[in-house]
DNA sequence: TACAGAACGGAATCGTTCGTTCCGTAGTAT
DNA sequence: ATACTACGGAACGAACGATTCCGTTCTGTA
């Protein structure tokens, strides 16, 4: 049942569909006020490339909030769905929303463009089924109880401001203070090994170079 | 010992002094990309009082940077310094940093400028000692000894991420994920009770405000 | 073998946003 | 009065960046 294969001109398209909506990601989770030629250089694609698909920067960002929202009640829903220890269901949770990056797609971005009608409502949505996870996870006993809803909410930002390296040292990173995160909001108190290897110096003190 | 009272012009030139200092601080630890017109509204002074004292953006940002490196350093040799409870020095001065906003004057605004010799050797001795603070705490068994000293680094910069509301309820809520943090670090784990108010969800939903 | 249209790449356009400089005032001290 | 220090804030000029436009390249179809 595949579809026909598409020819040429309109397989390229397709491809940038995808290729421009991750460099949107990649460039507006490093950082939110990049110029729109950053993602279509990164891209690949020239600037006509981006225009075609949304009408304008708005509508990009717009876009990627969206999606990250999306994420995020996916991840929610799936927690919610799991059986079994509620504590492995919280932490599939806030590793599954870490790694998605949603902080980064949507709170990060919010404040740069106009919310639609559609992002309030999903937002609200992602809102309702934080806190049914954050309850489930209380009353399992398993999250500490004096840690709301919103707390968590921003230890997620706390998380997602970590940015060094690529991309894969950065989650590498984020893991292992996610794990810290976790350590703290356990019921009962108790230390997890720590993943992946800490900053070294010389990650650190990169980030004084110049702009260049 | 009091000095002549300076006499109006100087007086108001020694307060401007300050003033801007203050202002700068809490704007680019707001927004380390923010305009330097910013800076003097704030001040409550023209422009031209910045550049007569400064002689450049530049110039302003690597004394900033350089007080706030000086201020990680006070706060390390206050822990250092400090007798009795190994746990507590290491808590003294995790709060300390992050009361001063360390962070925020120096790494979150690296890259902004050109680091002086100066800004390398106060960071230089900053993190010799930061690991010496680190080292203590871990050979008295007070701090699990997986975190290195670059880790709590890292964690400041977390914590220094949180930016809700006025300066004071900020302030609030680093104290409020910091004592998290150190349920995580805390060798052996324990938990201690949240102090402040968690985020509330208008707090939360406020900023999806469009930048009006 | 032309022809119309979809998709592009990327230069040109047009505001806007800043860092910095300049100029006219006002307060001080001699 | 005179010279000097501090200022406030307008003016200037460079840079940046969203958006528009135009010429070109493919595809599919007569």
């Amino acid at each position: 049942m595949t579809a026909t294969p598409m020819s040429g001109r309109r397989a390229q398209a397709a491809r940038n569909d995808e290729a421009i909506l991750q460099a949107a990601r990649a460039v507006f989770t490093t950082d939110p006020s990049a110029p729109i030629s950053a993602v279509s250089e990164r891209a690949g694609v020239g600037i006509s490339a981006l225009y075609r698909r949304y009408g304008s920067k708005e509508g990009l960002l717009q876009k990627l909030c969206g999606d990250g929202l999306e994420l995020y009640i996916a991840a929610s829903e799936k927690s919610l769905a799991m059986r079994g220890d509620p504590w492995e269901a919280f932490t599939t949770y806030m590793r599954d929303i870490v790694d998605a990056d949603s902080s980064s797609l949507t709170i990060a971005l919010a404040g740069t463009f106009q919310p639609t009608e559609e992002l309030y409502h999903a937002s609200a949505r992602a809102s309702q089924l934080a806190i049914e996870v954050h309850d489930r996870a209380v009353k399992a006993g398993a999250l500490r109880p004096d840690v709301t809803a919103a707390d968590i909410a921003l230890l997620f930002e706390q998380i997602a401001s970590i940015k060094l390296g690529d991309g894969q040292r950065t989650t590498e990173l984020r893991h292992r203070y996610l794990t810290l995160v976790l350590d703290s909001l356990r019921n009962p108190p108790a230390h997890q090994p720590l993943p992946g290897p800490p900053p070294t110096d010389e990650e650190l003190e990169q980030r004084w170079a110049p702009p260049s």
